[in-house]
DNA sequence: CGAATATTTGAGGGCTATCAAACTGGGTGG
DNA sequence: CCACCCAGTTTGATAGCCCTCAAATATTCG
């Protein structure tokens, strides 16, 4: 159910902002985007699936899009949870053949998604859309490899406080809060929590001062949070 | 106590089996090859630790590294173990500064170690060198991905069977045998486990046919295990 | 306003970390 | 050759953490 769309200025503005496309000049910008075509996606369709032949990478316009390993007994576990300006997939340009996980949109979703042929052939005219997808793909393995050293030492309530203390803004002195981008079960998906883990987590952390009012969270002493 | 060593040409042939040598020519592989420096380590010591600024990376010649993340509190997680042909830390060329790690030696190893800035000078003449590290992350970032979703759906058994059934070679049919290339803590590391969990997971495995002695072990149903 | 969807709460149990102690095997020096 | 030592490994006991299932409660959206 993809309906494909000419892209208007507002999408290709967007386009622009993603950080695959930051520090490039204007004709890269060009070359790349030539490669791109601008889709939509309701929420829970499934983008592509792990092992099925990978030929487009995407960049996430608007909306959420998770991406998952499936087990031999169906079981999911969620890798990343892709918010607007990440691309995913892109290692397709030199680990090719398959998608290696799948992806799932979460929301009505935009997305630019790019022919990784094509992206492939324009890195011998122009080196710094390789450095691009370099520093794309570096800054994917330093983020997962953060939330594999999480996994492997943090607790519920920890993992939910350090989250917290990434993204909020920060207000009075030692008080702050945030909205969360997306629900709760999203949250713990990305966390690599159940919802009910998460629900927990969230109510230890009401005696660190952390409030929640559905996506609304207050942060009434930063500094005891962050020594959960 | 790092001793640097005239490249010997077993150095030179071991580095030019190195993953990220693979697919070069004659002169991408000599280029790259006079950014490097052999040099030698000896077991706990620490090649860089998290935080410092990063002015190198590396390929392993021999022995093992392992990659791990620090606390606040001082735990520490271990992100990969590094075997020979591999290279780590060359996510610094694109999101360089510092470290995002530390690396520590945990048997006589022999490295190759590339200064980043000359690297990223031969980019723009090499595209294919850029490809080469391009690869080398994308593998990297999917086995970071594969670790951490193994992490979220595995049980200890359950990991060290995928291990065993990854390592193993199969001999008649159905049963199969591997040596562990390193003691059984770095694998437990490897896994995410405390040694006792592995040691445990081991005994839970007889029961499926896995036999240890040492850092041999013999699996007499191949099939029974991947059924775990 | 009501149905569907999220989220919270409770009870129970499985899994693994931790601590402590026993054990193994290979290498050393007597 | 043997007793000893040491690092690595195994085993036992305990406790904490989080998943699962089930049910109650909020929220959201049409």
């Amino acid at each position: 159910m993809n309906r494909m769309l000419t892209p208007s200025n507002r999408e290709r503005a967007l386009l622009s902002s993603a950080g695959i496309f930051a520090d490039l000049e204007n004709a890269e910008t060009e070359a790349l985007r030539g490669c791109s075509t601008v889709m939509t996606c309701a929420p829970h369709e499934i983008l592509f699936q792990e092992g099925e032949p990978g030929v487009y990478f995407y960049s996430l316009l608007e909306g959420y899009v998770r991406l998952f390993r499936l087990n031999e007994r169906g079981q999911e576990a969620d890798i990343r949870i892709c918010e607007p300006r990440d691309t995913f997939a892109e290692c397709l340009i030199e680990a090719g053949g398959t998608y290696r996980y799948g992806a799932q949109s979460m929301d009505n979703t935009v997305l630019a998604r790019f022919h990784v042929g094509k992206v492939r052939a324009l890195l011998a005219e122009y080196p710094r859309i390789g450095a691009a997808i370099l520093r794309s793909l570096s800054l994917h393995l330093l983020s997962t490899i953060e939330c594999l050293a999480n996994d492997r030492m943090q607790t519920a309530p920890q993992r939910v406080a350090h989250y917290l203390l990434a993204h909020c803004v920060e207000e009075e002195p030692a008080t702050a809060s945030l909205q969360l981008p997306f629900p709760k079960n999203l949250l713990a998906r990305k966390l690599g929590l159940a919802p009910e883990a998460l629900s927990r987590a969230f109510s230890t952390l009401k005696s660190a001062g952390v409030t929640v009012h559905g996506r609304l969270i207050a942060i009434s002493d930063v500094n005891a949070l962050r020594k959960i």
